[in-house]
DNA sequence: CATGAATGAGAGTTCATTCAT
DNA sequence: TATGAATGAACTCTCATTCAT
């Protein structure tokens, strides 16, 4: 359970379409609820999950889910949705306050890189979220994408990042996250988080043009 | 049917699991059953999918399917090895011989992104590749990786790239083109491909570094 | 239903690899389902029988099975299971507490016969287990042998029974009131079960060896 | 192959419904298909064995085996009749023509002991046809207690045999020899097969009534 | 006579969801 | 609020049999 966000069940995020329960118990079924489902998709995958799978790692009867939550859907939804805020929440509070261009993105890299290695799970979740529930998916980047791009924007506005087309910048930048986390957060972790920001950082701060063409 | 690359059942690939039919109308058929798995997990996804759905595409008795697949996963695996092997072919086939360095990668990205504007349903299939056949999605981006990784050593020995850690850059080039792929190709054609290479090659090669500091 | 042993569902048995129900609809269920599939595994045969078969005479949704069998196997192999013990107790229960050597093995081919008569069904489940669970009808026949040669045993001891190979007299036994079970018990009932166990007896007490020479 | 009585194809035998070949060719096929589906039935039992694994076996193609049989029954039912008559001519020829009485049954079952030994194969296929040619099964039993009868009626005749009820004494013999056949013959064999013959034929000749009674 | 592709009815099984207690 | 039994539509897969070549 560690390694679950441990956000969900406290009825702070908005839009989780979980029926409020009304009783100090009923919260605390609800919050097993969404630990072991959180479990169940990360091992298992929306399909192959199973509403008695979760049940049965929660602790409570089969019946006691629909007490909860509509549906499969639903309660995966509620997930996404949470998972989604998370990370960016934590994105957002790598940026320090004075912080600005590449350098900026470079703690985002950095943060979100050392939360794919402790959160693998969410990287399943969110990834099947493009066939389980699309909306979510869809709307999961394309915030991600408005996020970088309104950072790339005010870094434009203060003059530490040259003009260009942002949201097509923004959409390389997520790119880059998203399979950098892949490959070196969530498959392996042959580099050192630095060693891969360093390398990113030189990239967009100068490219890689030829030696005396840059 | 026009959508989707017609290499599956001419025997050229190595390695589908296909049963290898002996006869004229053997292989016609299994041709058949292939393009219409393509249409059908474009659709409806693969676990939405069903193999009566394919079997009515292509106008075979539910029965015949099993004379050429031992099971939906293998026909979806075929598939998506068929595919890989396409995109691959479409980036190799776009690298003129005398390029080099940002500008061959510019060349592979804009092959990319027309590629995937024409094969939308590719996308989808080599993505939910991640959940149905883990293995065959691993090495669809393993490889691709290597690829590039390759490209960017060449590039590096003759002086038309700095040098620098290619494995990364390799899969932050590779997440940006998907990425790009997804957001200019697949979701919505709101930009020429000319723009997003113009703008992604200006990125690679001198970076979005602070004016005055490039 | 009056001719299948009511003893499965009563929990009274071990290893029955039924799921237990937890509530008393839950019981009834369980014990209409043994029932149905005594009946329909007799009349059809295992190969034959159908799940929904079992379920339609149960009066039950066909998905309701498998709240308490994981399997077409595991139904029939809880049924061999009940049905050989209910054989065993059937001969157990015939012996009479003072009876020793031919005479017990008479009591008991007399019970055998009448339970032969009586439950028609119990020689065909049986028999068919053979192919569809070996290891139970193995079993069965095998602890019917160790129990007929224990009692062998314990008559030669007491002077009732000449010495000699007891297991192989045991196998000896039990296949001729297997046989003469099912020819003068199921087969057909044109003989008295006192003139069968008449004749078995006093081969077993006497042989047939010529006049003159026994 | 070795195990399987070659009196299949030959056409000798009565009442095969397979088809009669005309050519050697043909023949020839029959009598690969005769083997193969000997074969196959052993090992996987009836229900498990599939037309495509006889084909398989004998190398011919799936479509070849309607030219000889017209059903699996079919050909089933050619076995068992087969291999019915396979046991009768074994234990015909044990007996020698000067026999009698208890040692006549002694010969009988010191053959079909042998048998059983060396063809186990044909105990499983003859024992299934209660199930698969429920017909054939009752008559191979059927005809194998009158000739056992017929022999004791002899016997008593010339007075080698006390009089009795031989019908029931045939099916008494008979079971005492098939279970002695199933656990000395195919499941282990820890007994020589005069060890075997010897507690039975005592059995049969003096009884095992208590010492001093007999 | 041989071939092997085509057929389709029918099976066992799963599981999200409902509902009576 | 909790329970767990009940439901049944829908699925994948098998294979004996047919038939065009």
């Amino acid at each position: 359970m560690a390694t679950v966000p441990s956000t969900s069940a406290d009825g702070a995020r908005a839009g989780s379409p979980a029926k409020q329960p009304r009783t100090a118990r009923g919260r605390a079924t609800l919050r097993r609820l969404l630990d072991a489902a959180a479990l169940e998709f990360a091992e298992r995958g929306f399909h192959e999950a199973s509403i008695s799978g979760i049940t049965r790692r929660a602790g409570t009867a089969l019946g006691s889910f629909y007490t909860y939550f509509d549906s499969k859907d639903a309660i995966f939804s509620a997930l996404v949705k949470d998972m989604s805020q998370a990370v960016a929440e934590k994105a957002a509070a790598a940026v320090s306050p004075d912080s600005s261009g590449v350098d900026r993105e470079r703690e985002v890299l950095g943060a979100f890189l050392d939360f794919a290695r402790s959160h693998k799970e969410i990287y399943r979740i969110i990834d099947e979220a493009e066939f389980a529930d699309p909306a979510a998916w869809r709307a999961h980047y394309a915030n991600a994408a408005l996020r970088i791009a309104a950072r790339l924007d005010a870094s434009v506005a203060v003059g530490t990042l040259a003009p260009g087309d942002n949201e097509v910048r923004a959409w390389a930048i997520m790119g880059m996250n998203v399979f950098l986390g892949l490959r070196f957060g969530v498959w392996a972790e042959d580099r050192s988080i630095a060693a891969i920001t360093n390398t990113t950082t030189d990239l967009l701060a100068h490219g890689m043009g030829p030696v005396g063409k840059g």
